[in-house]
DNA sequence: TTGTTTCGATACGACACCGTTTCGTAATTT
DNA sequence: AAATTACGAAACGGTGTCGTATCGAAACAA
């Protein structure tokens, strides 16, 4: 589309520049958070002008977003055969990802923006969470198919539960146990009753 | 010990416009969040010299922090004699503190200190929700002596997923209903088959 | 009254970042 | 080769905030 189509005349943009542009952006914005970056800053870490950034975007609030729309996890569904082993898996997964600066940082800056500019949340709703939404109501699906669990159980409202718990063990790291143990042990308050035959705790 | 003792002899610090610039702090919190406020605005709206806050907070964490422990929520406990009513008016009371730019952006402000500066979160978890959440533990020691719900319930998680939603909520608001509808149903998944009779829906 | 401290106001130099522009060079098409 | 576009670097004027210092007035104790 761009490389190969013969359409621009002149010097084709810098991918390498482009990449490292949204890199550093990623770093800074884990590092010192959304509203203390600057463009100046972003330029000088990924030591590229300037003048190259503004030229791809017009205010930090792009880039950004295309920086972080950039970063694509590789979803996989859990497929164990068990429901309790799927959702370890998948808390697992979600730990590696969340429990970082960047994690954190993203988080900050979409609930900052949230009640002025939704963008942010906008992107992290549909390119993050919609995607494991999905995914997460397979596996529900497939335990309810195995009758591991009540068939009327709302896979979309456990999954922002399950989601919202993690944020908040983010924000207030549990003192007597592990983030990953503390989100388990909600995840059966969660599910344990509603599971149709407890098989063990 | 300020006001009435007499072991300072020049003019005593003005109680009114320490008052007047923890008010401006907290208004510029919620409009503009903690990274984009200055010395300079919290000096020009609470119509204080930047020497008189310079003299009491050596930087902005400092006021701040200071600013946001100084707002007391008066705390009830609510005691209707049904435990759904309790859980109905901790819901609308939350959402009367929550659902504002100062709530949010208080929160975003945690959240992106969270990793390198705790001291938000700390006062946060000790001011607002130590609180409540023991406020919470009694609501449900009273459900559990009218026989309401299992009486091995764990209030602290219980609250803590319900806390957990609510900030979620915030941060994305659900589409299909109102925010305290959203709450009550996910408080509803979380307690329904721990209640002992369902007593109705 | 005298001494002390705080008050609001204002000015200060310093610094960081803004967004734009210019420059000479590099890369690619025609 | 010529035209075109992008590159990194640097400089521009402008803005906003920093933290400090100074000022005369005000408030209080002794």
């Amino acid at each position: 589309m761009s490389k190969t189509n013969r359409k621009t005349p002149g010097r084709p943009r810098s991918v390498k520049s482009h990449q490292a542009m949204l890199k550093a952006a990623l770093e800074l914005l884990g590092e010192v958070g959304f509203e203390a970056m600057s463009i100046e800053g972003i330029s000088t870490r990924a030591g590229v002008g300037k003048s190259t950034i503004y030229r791809r975007y017009s205010s930090k609030e792009e880039l950004v977003a295309d920086a972080v729309e950039s970063i694509r996890q590789d979803l996989v569904i859990p497929n164990t055969g068990n429901l309790w082993d799927d959702l370890d898996e998948l808390v697992e997964n979600a730990a590696q990802i969340t429990l970082t600066p960047l994690g954190r940082q993203t988080v900050a800056m979409i609930i900052s923006s949230a009640c002025s500019n939704s963008q942010f949340a906008r992107i992290y709703w549909t390119k993050y969470l919609q995607p494991r939404r999905e995914a997460f109501a397979v596996v529900i699906e497939r335990a309810k198919t195995r009758n591991e669990i009540q068939i009327n159980l709302d896979p979309g409202l456990v999954f922002d539960s399950m989601s919202a718990i993690m944020l908040y063990a983010l924000i207030f790291p549990p003192t007597a146990e592990s983030w990953t143990e503390y989100v388990k042990r909600a995840l059966h308050l969660l599910l344990q009753e509603a599971s149709i035959s407890s098989q063990s705790e």
